[in-house]
RNA sequence: GUCCUUGUAGUUCAAUGGAUAGAACAAGGGACUCCUAAGCCCUAGAUUCAGGUUCGAUUCCUGACAAGGACGCCA
């Protein structure tokens, strides 16, 4: 993997630790585990600094400086640094010749895609889990953000070298098909003039009218004197589910975001996944029957202790146990969901990743805990959790809910916003901050949307080349280290791109693809910077040119590059 | 009452424990005879409060205060 300026360097770096380590100069247990490479925010404390002489001062019973200057020599050693001076409070500074700066810039544009690819899977392979609406209605606002990190985290994680697979869990089974089945069924009446309310707590909005009408068209008569409500489940639970699935997959679509997989929790109740985990469960003393405590948060009348097969989530140290089957029988949704990751996990999956809204982000400490119970070890379920979207609509927030039936829908907006403007406006705020998504904002004045000043960047350089082309100056010269030239804003650029691995390592460790969107703006910027300080097409000097263009031609893997994990397009022109 | 998330500029948001806390919009002021002005340059403007850990805290811990959310066998 050693395909990156980074990369060497920073093997560079942990060789020289070892090697004092090695020596007697630090001590023998020593951890490097603090040490980090990184890139300063300000140039003039060089293209890298490490913190390494300060984490390691205490434990080495050592000054920062003392140890420092341990280290320096073995850097100055590396082929790549320039220079290496210690400074502050004890970090060490690194600048590198400005010849390795453009190799790097050389490679890149061959290695297209591969620059910046990670092995950090570890021999493991990803599921993703994201989006997973119920199938009950159509998508807003709020879960579109869900499917730009899902698709975005997917994207990272192939990056940084994981098998991906992509998944949708559809909720096909669970009492909101119920009421969805009970609503689409009064709709289905009122069409023959029946007068009947849709239920209070069932889903009013007018595409359930829709989908009675196409049941309709369909089957005619034939549910107008069924009465019995299991019978009517298990006629049209299917019907009403695809009949939703309809709306949700176009604007999945729209988004450019494809699956591998829709998993119907349906289906996986026809298999002996349930009783299966749950005999794992059981066999390791995790599983046993028992009654919760009356709930605390309010008062219930008529509360009455019951017997239930209960999960032992206290004996990871959780508040009470969870129940697994409902006093009826059926699973609760908490032991559906064991079943489902167990099902996960025998299909080969060891880092599962879930994007799940906030609101159940108390619920998934117990699955946690199950999965640690089903496999004896730790890690392996990653939850994303993500925060609503408030809409503002003529400066007023406008509450989302599917029940009320006053929702934003996600294929208005995409109509609106397009696509892209949506996918990076999502992306450039992290899951867990409550998002205000001005309508008026993002409809109107969309041109002041940061995804155009990236993918303006992106159409400038090939604005760039083409230009080139028209001017006919297509016999540069082959640059070798002694004639390139950089200037402090082609140097600016260039020391971007170099840390694009590691911007890329650390936002798939942490799973935070925003990461890349705040990277990708940043970059655009210091391109824009660059492009109004100079001109790069100089027939006088074509050799500063080619240097020029060199670098221009590696911004534009890089960004493109950026934007497709964004799932952003990289227009040519615009 | 318990738990989760979040408090950063007038506003919307960034910042792997790191050096002078960055952008955008809004405000004020500039620069094209020149590769796309959806761009560039300059000015002003912020870490809710109090402790603690650390060489170093916007970041980690504790406690206030504030906002949003969850709290039976609902998904």
């Amino acid at each position: 993997m050693g395909n990156s300026l980074y990369q060497n360097l920073r093997a560079g770096l942990m060789a020289a630790l070892e090697s004092l380590k090695a020596s007697g100069a630090l001590p023998s247990d020593i951890s490097f585990a603090n040490v980090v490479l990184e890139t300063p925010r300000d140039a003039t404390h060089g293209d890298f600094a490490t913190n390494a002489a300060m984490v390691l001062a205490k434990a080495a019973a050592q000054s920062p400086q003392a140890i420092a200057q341990n280290i320096l020599p073995h850097l100055q050693k590396l082929p790549q640094v320039k220079t290496a001076e210690v400074a502050g409070p004890g970090f060490i500074n690194i600048f590198v010749h400005d010849a390795d700066l453009f190799a790097q810039a050389q490679s890149i544009p061959q290695l297209k895609n591969a620059y910046g690819k990670l092995d950090l899977s570890g021999g493991q392979k990803a599921l993703v889990e994201y989006v997973s609406i119920n199938p009950t209605g159509p998508i807003h606002v709020g879960h579109g953000r869900n499917a730009v990190f899902g698709d975005a985290i997917a994207n990272l994680l192939e990056k940084a070298g994981y098998p991906v697979y992509r998944e949708y869990l559809m909720n096909d089974a669970g009492g909101q098909i119920r009421v969805l089945v009970r609503s689409l069924h009064a709709r289905y009446l009122q069409l023959f003039g029946q007068q009947v309310e849709v239920p209070a707590d069932g889903y009013p909005g007018e595409y359930v009218i829709d989908i009675a009408q196409k049941l309709k068209d369909l089957d005619g008569d034939k549910w107008l004197k069924v009465t019995d409500d299991e019978e009517l489940f298990q006629g049209l639970r299917k019907f009403a589910v695809d009949a939703c699935m309809d709306m949700i997959k176009p604007d999945i679509k729209t988004m450019g975001i494809t699956f591998d997989n829709y998993f119907s929790e349906w289906d996986m109740h026809q298999t002996s996944r349930m009783p299966e985990a749950v005999k794992l469960l059981r066999d390791k003393g995790y599983v046993f029957e028992g009654t919760l405590p009356p709930p605390k948060g309010k008062e219930v009348k008529d509360y009455r202790p019951v017997e239930l097969t209960l999960f032992k989530a206290t004996a990871f140290g959780l508040e009470e146990d969870q129940p697994i089957y409902k006093r009826n029988g059926e699973p609760t949704y908490f032991g559906q969901d064991i079943a489902y990751h167990y099902d996960k996990l025998q299909r080969g999956y060891q880092l599962l990743v879930t994007v799940i809204g906030a609101a159940q982000a108390g619920s998934f400490r117990p699955l946690e805990k199950a999965i640690e119970a089903l496999t004896g070890e730790k890690g392996h379920y990653h939850p994303v959790p993500y925060e609503l979207v408030k809409v503002l609509r003529d400066g007023q927030p406008v509450k989302l809910s599917k029940r009320a039936g006053n929702i934003v829908l996600l294929s208005d907006v995409l109509a609106e916003t397009g696509a892209d403007a949506f996918r990076f406006t999502m992306l450039t705020v992290k899951p867990t901050t409550l998002l205000t998504f001005d309508l008026a904002k993002a409809v109107a004045k969309n041109m002041e949307n940061p995804v155009f000043y990236v993918q303006y960047a992106h159409a400038r350089l090939c604005s760039v080349f083409r230009q080139q082309a028209e001017l006919g100056l297509t016999d540069l010269p082959g640059l070798t280290p002694q004639t390139v030239t950089l200037t402090p804003a082609s140097r600016a650029v260039l020391q971007m791109l170099v840390q694009y691995p590691l911007v890329i390592e650390l936002a798939a460790k942490a799973l935070e693809p925003h990461r890349l969107a705040t990277y990708a703006h940043q970059l655009a910027g210091a391109i824009h910077h660059w492009y109004a300080a100079e001109k790069w097409l100089n027939p006088e000097d074509k050799a500063a040119t080619a240097s020029a263009l060199a670098v221009a031609q590696a911004a534009q893997t890089v960004i493109a590059d950026a934007l497709a994990l964004c799932g952003v397009s990289a227009p040519q022109s615009m």
